[in-house]
DNA sequence: AATAATTTTTAGATTAACCTAAAAAATAAA
DNA sequence: TTTATTTTTTAGGTTAATCTAAAAATTATT
């Protein structure tokens, strides 16, 4: 059945939001996301689930079904796909390729992103460390902590980042923070619960909890 | 001044009809390319005029104006280059890549293009031979002779198509005719205007004049 | 030049995706 | 457990892009 790239937008949300929380998604959440208004969702999600790739009863909130997911799962493997395309051949920085990884997502041919995927040596995550959905839709699960859960005097590895916005990445670029540094906690400090940590061995660094928060790291002793 | 996929392909249709005609374009004719009604033209056609991409009369056709042209380029280019993208980088045949450019043409982002336009090494041309305007919208005139217009005993390099359907595509690729091939023409039949054609050495093979219309070359002797 | 044929435009509807304002349901607070 | 607040839905409209059918303009033919 024909789609759309709203419905496809609308889906991706619902997915995205899915992940947060086992509850069922609010008509609210939707709506701020796809910066649209509620009664405008609502409408959606009738035609969504008329298409059977929704869960929803009115006012109880919304789900994928099995078939919305898979759906979702494609878009989010393209989107993910064109990032890396976007950084490793076109020589964009990680900030700077959402926009566009938006546009390509929608673009529909099986064969291209297969071979993409490909071409891009079957990469397993996109350049903020996010995990590509592979053909099947199997997202594999990376558990990965938060650094602002680490405890003083640990060492871990930057694995990934719990927000792609521009400034966010932007900042920790400016840190010298990225995909694959090490990570050697020093100090927690309890007045704001920020960090003094050494990247790559250099002289310590403080970072904000706020910055923590987002970001993922593998314990590594 | 924001414009639409729709939009984009009209413009589009009516520069290619323009390049074929020194005449106003026929809303007729851009319904047959459009594949919709003359109805649903006039109405675009006026929307167009509003936004000063068409100069366009009630009756008498239309045609692009200066910045109606440029985005049609603009198009073009982007179709042009993501088609080298496709055969050079994804490994698609020639006769593969137009419906997927067709989407990638309305992706939005001037850096993007740079800097693929930059990674497929600055083509000048498409897989088909034909020119890619360049970011100014300058489009290199280049002024190749149809086949069946060759006398015999010429030789001649296959330059590009007339066409990009994918059945005349693949049967070219049937015949061994492949951009840059040296043709020497042994024989022309009165009968049918078919062509006795020698491709880089080999035996000649026969050619109907329905396929030497649609294939362009260089004399070279 | 008058009539016929063709092309193009207008008029009026339809669909997807959105909106605002008001009504209804669910949730929270007194 | 009423009342107040918040969330969600319904009702009714708008816009872009399309359609069909009918009217108007242009072009071709006698």
């Amino acid at each position: 059945m024909a789609i759309s790239f709203t419905e496809e937008n609308y889906l991706k949300v619902i997915h995205r939001l899915s992940e947060a929380t086992s509850e069922d998604i609010s008509t609210n959440a939707v709506a701020e996301l796809m910066q649209t208004k509620a009664a405008s969702v609502t409408d959606m999600l009738r035609r969504l689930a008329e298409k059977g790739w929704v869960n929803y009863q009115k006012y109880q909130g919304v789900r994928l079904s099995a078939e919305g997911e898979k759906i979702a799962l494609s878009i989010v493997r393209k989107h993910r796909l064109w990032e890396v395309f976007l950084v490793d051949k076109m020589g964009f920085n990680w900030d700077e390729v959402h926009e566009i990884a938006e546009q390509l997502e929608h673009i529909e041919s099986d064969q291209l992103i297969h071979k993409l995927d490909e071409y891009l040596g079957f990469p397993k995550t996109d350049p903020h460390g996010d995990p590509i959905p592979n053909k099947d839709g199997i997202l594999p699960e990376l558990a990965y902590s938060h650094l602002s859960d680490i405890k003083a005097n640990k060492t871990c590895k930057l694995m990934g980042v719990a927000q792609d916005s521009a400034v966010f990445l932007q900042l920790l670029t400016k840190l010298h923070l990225s995909l694959g540094a090490k990570l050697d906690i020093q100090e927690i400090n309890e007045f704001d619960r920020s960090i003094f940590v050494s990247i790559n061995e250099a002289a310590p660094i403080f970072i904000s909890h706020e910055v923590a928060k987002n970001i993922l790291v593998k314990i590594l002793a």
